[in-house]
DNA sequence: GACAGTTGTCTCGTATATAGTACAATTATT
DNA sequence: AATAATTGTACTATATACGAGACAACTGTC
């Protein structure tokens, strides 16, 4: 056992691996961690040799996706991947026009909109505009939430086996920012009634005075590859939220592949 | 002549490239082109073998870096790099003082404030907190601008030679998008007189309506690597301007590295 | 002031990723 | 319907990028 491990420490030669996947390996890393390291700790983290691995940032850097700090030589993401990640938003077929939608969306109902994606098994916000109430909704594009808290969530998961959906979550996740539990039974169901209906409303989670409606976004083959959705104060009337959601609705459908 | 092309078209044995370099020849060229694009066409305008081109799009559309529409198969940008991007305005050391400086900058003026970097051979905006005026700016987070239209260029030139900055801006670059042409002698004496003052103030560029206030940031070696900017509206005091420049600077201070 | 740890650069042999080619399946074009 | 062009996948050989190791220049630590 011991031995195994010495020799495995010893004379392990390193799998021989392609700049492409550790380039990959570097950025995924960079993110995950949320600050920026030095070229010697980030090989060891990823556990690659340290020449390639300068090679390697070498080239992202002078190329504009990394930049080195001048002053403690730690790595960051570059202006260069920013600019790329504005093109997503851009001119991505599926980003691009859900953007727009969104965008009509808020200002035609002065609520706020948002445009999100399932990423990394969590709910992942990808463009939001906010409406004109004066009560605002302290979301930020980017933040990734627990699936259960959000009613796109139930949205996203919608049509998958009770199995993958216990896997892909987290224990945590079913735990709201104040304590309460979410029950997973009652989770499937409400995933299993989103599904049906078309659309999921829920009220009071993350945030106790809001409710969220979320329309599904189908990719070409039916599955929810996104969802749009309206932050709204609680105390709305029926016939409010009910016009909310047609409207909602029509989007979606306009989003969604035929 | 003529034989020469042949051969080299029929006998050209392709310089074996590295995955990493043709990668970053592949993100490049979709952000230039400005929307998706199919494999065979992008091997082609790299001239790059089909065969590499797709396994390289693969592994990338896999990692989530690009995606490929499942309609017409054109390759775009994908979610994972925007998030990416979006770890580089929150996480980059500059970028993330700068951010927050500039927001901050924003709420004490009331004034639209902005975080430029030269990039590609212009301004290119960065991050923008939009103030509180009436008059609203229609200026977007990415758009990337000649030089010589704006105060900031006149900084981010600081300290470069003629020839550098000739070589630089092309042409076309000089002429306002109303028609009017500014001339490179007196550009480069704003530029000097920038450099020297410290800050730069432009009148009526862009948008004849505004003035632009740029102050630098300086990196480690004493460059400008970066400018911060206030974008007003153009009959303001002397006493007002005055005491924003002097707000201004501070910020500007406040970010450059000693 | 000696010692350990880290950083950035370099050189070298070999495991392997890339260019090339081929092929069936689509899609366009005539 | 026949022809042409393109797409996606698979298979080899060989040019080369990667891992290993060595080195000097710093940086901190006791």
């Amino acid at each position: 056992m011991i031995n195994d491990a010495l020799e495995a420490k010893t004379n392990a030669v390193q799998r021989r691996e392609r700049g492409v996947d550790r380039i990959l390996q570097i950025l995924e890393f960079l993110q995950r961690r949320g600050e920026g390291i030095r070229i010697g700790a980030l090989a060891n983290a990823l556990n690659a040799p340290r020449s390639s691995t300068y090679t390697l940032v070498n080239d992202l850097t002078e190329a504009g996706l990394l930049e080195i700090s001048q002053e403690d030589s730690r790595i960051f993401f570059g202006k260069r991947i920013y600019l790329y990640g504005l093109s997503y938003i851009h001119e991505n077929s599926l980003a691009k026009r859900a953007r727009m939608e969104v965008d009509r969306l808020a200002r035609e109902t002065g609520e706020t909109s948002e445009f999100c994606v399932l990423h990394n098994g969590r709910y992942t916000l990808m463009h939001m505009c906010v409406g004109n109430r004066p009560f605002r909704i302290s979301s930020a594009v980017g933040v990734q939430i627990p699936l259960p808290w959000t009613a796109s969530g139930r949205l996203l998961l919608a049509g998958r086996s009770r199995k993958e959906i216990v896997e892909l979550i987290p224990p945590e996740d079913f735990v709201l920012p104040d304590g309460r539990r979410i029950e997973i039974n009652d989770f499937l169901e409400a995933i299993e009634k989103a599904r049906h209906d078309g659309y999921c409303l829920t009220k009071g989670l993350v945030d106790t005075v809001a409710q969220c409606l979320a329309a599904p976004i189908y990719d070409a083959v039916g599955l929810v590859e996104a969802t749009i959705c309206l932050v709204l104060p609680i105390d709305l009337s029926e016939g409010q939220t009910g016009m909310l959601r047609d409207r909602l609705l029509a989007s979606s459908r306009a989003l969604s592949s035929r």
